[in-house]
DNA sequence: CTCTTATGTTAACATTGTTTACATATAAAA
DNA sequence: TTTTATATGTAAACAATGTTAACATAAGAG
């Protein structure tokens, strides 16, 4: 249907694209149908036209956010170029601030309120396209090159998921003023992680100040 | 007042604890007024004489949620007379359960949306009577006994506590089939923290047969 | 005994997501 | 070309929700 006075011509997707907007600065709970009918001049049940409901629409906006995410956090991650540990330190450090920017999508994301979604979305998404598929694979390369310790791959990459996801999630939900020492904490949480993890089978490069000091401790 | 046929007598006691048991079994969405005021054989407004809004009930509900949640977490903790990495360990085996065993009220406590509430609670109560409190004690104490490298006790506890809420978001919040594996990744994440805080100037004694085995390693 | 106060009810509101009946315009069929 | 079907939009109404205002009831103070 082409574009003229009664009918918008495009409006599925200026639903989508205004909602996802929307998520990258408000709340989810203030994305109300009235917010996107108001930002496209329509009328308040124009959406059902294009979406069988809110939800609907909200797993799509979910299916985006997910690609925004992966495509942020894993390339670095499956970067055979650089050393192993650096693409960990750096993943880290860009997962956390992806949380910081993106709160709401975060938890839009990675809640409760929708994981019947994310769940697909993932049990779909082949394991080298997504983000926690390249932390796995991440971690199974680094046991089969002697950095990481023998163990359950999915188990270690669970671990390693969490510490950042619960750093992330008391980042941005508030707690305490951990939000100003993030950085920082990072940092904690990166070198816990590594003595966790690492083995000692073999010599670990990193180009990384940071990570070549917590490698190579002053005697 | 008294009760009578009109007056129910101690309305605001039984609307608080149908809520807290309510949120016990159930999602918070589901608490509405009117289930409040169905199950106080009341009117839906008659909650508007007790507190102000729903909200300042909920805030209510948090405030008893964190007394319930500081109880069942932190005694162990403080309970110097057992080995420090044995309180530690048992203390992420209980709060994860707990966590399991009360969702909605994990959730309520934790999210950013009453999280004004969960900060004011958290600065108002002393250091020495909420779980947060106990776990830098603990930190503190591990410190002065050498057991735990020395470092910045905040950061060490934010460290240990987000990698908790993590593995707990990730069970409650259905991320995978992480739940399944919830005991088994305690003990590894429980493994993780302590080969990244342990000190190895003293020797470290643990009731706990894996606790133990973790920090002799067969050679 | 009157009257103030605490507590509860009823009726109404705005906001929300949603559905139903109707309107409009393009595409397909005759 | 005219008719019809389909896609897309609107308007009006729904129920559920939190909330407020006006009214009702009962207990205690004076």
């Amino acid at each position: 249907m082409k574009r003229n006075d009664y009918h918008h011509g495009n409006l599925k997707e200026e639903f989508l694209k205004i909602a996802f907007e929307f998520i990258h600065k408000e709340d989810v709970d203030k994305l109300t149908l009235k917010v996107l009918s108001d930002a496209t001049g329509t009328s308040r049940s124009a959406i059902y036209r294009h979406f069988s409901s809110k939800d609907a629409l909200m797993e799509e906006i979910i299916r985006l956010g997910f690609e925004e995410f992966d495509s942020v956090t894993s390339p670095i991650l499956r970067d055979q170029e650089q050393p192993l540990v650096d693409r960990f330190y750096k993943t880290s450090k860009i997962y956390i601030n992806w949380a910081k920017e993106n709160p709401n999508l975060y938890r839009l994301l990675f809640g409760r309120r929708y994981a019947y979604i994310r769940e697909e979305t993932l049990s779909i998404k082949d394991e080298s396209c997504d983000a926690f598929g390249a932390l796995k694979h991440a971690v199974e390369e680094g046991q089969e090159k002697g950095i990481l310790k023998k163990d359950d791959s999915l188990k270690q990459s669970v671990v390693i998921w969490a510490s950042l996801h619960g750093l992330a999630s008391l980042i941005i939900d508030g707690f305490m003023n951990v939000a100003e020492l993030s950085d920082e904490l990072v940092d904690d949480m990166f070198r816990s992680l590594l003595a966790g993890c690492v083995s000692n089978k073999v010599k670990i490069i990193s180009t990384i100040p940071f990570v070549s000091g917590i490698l190579e401790p002053k005697p």
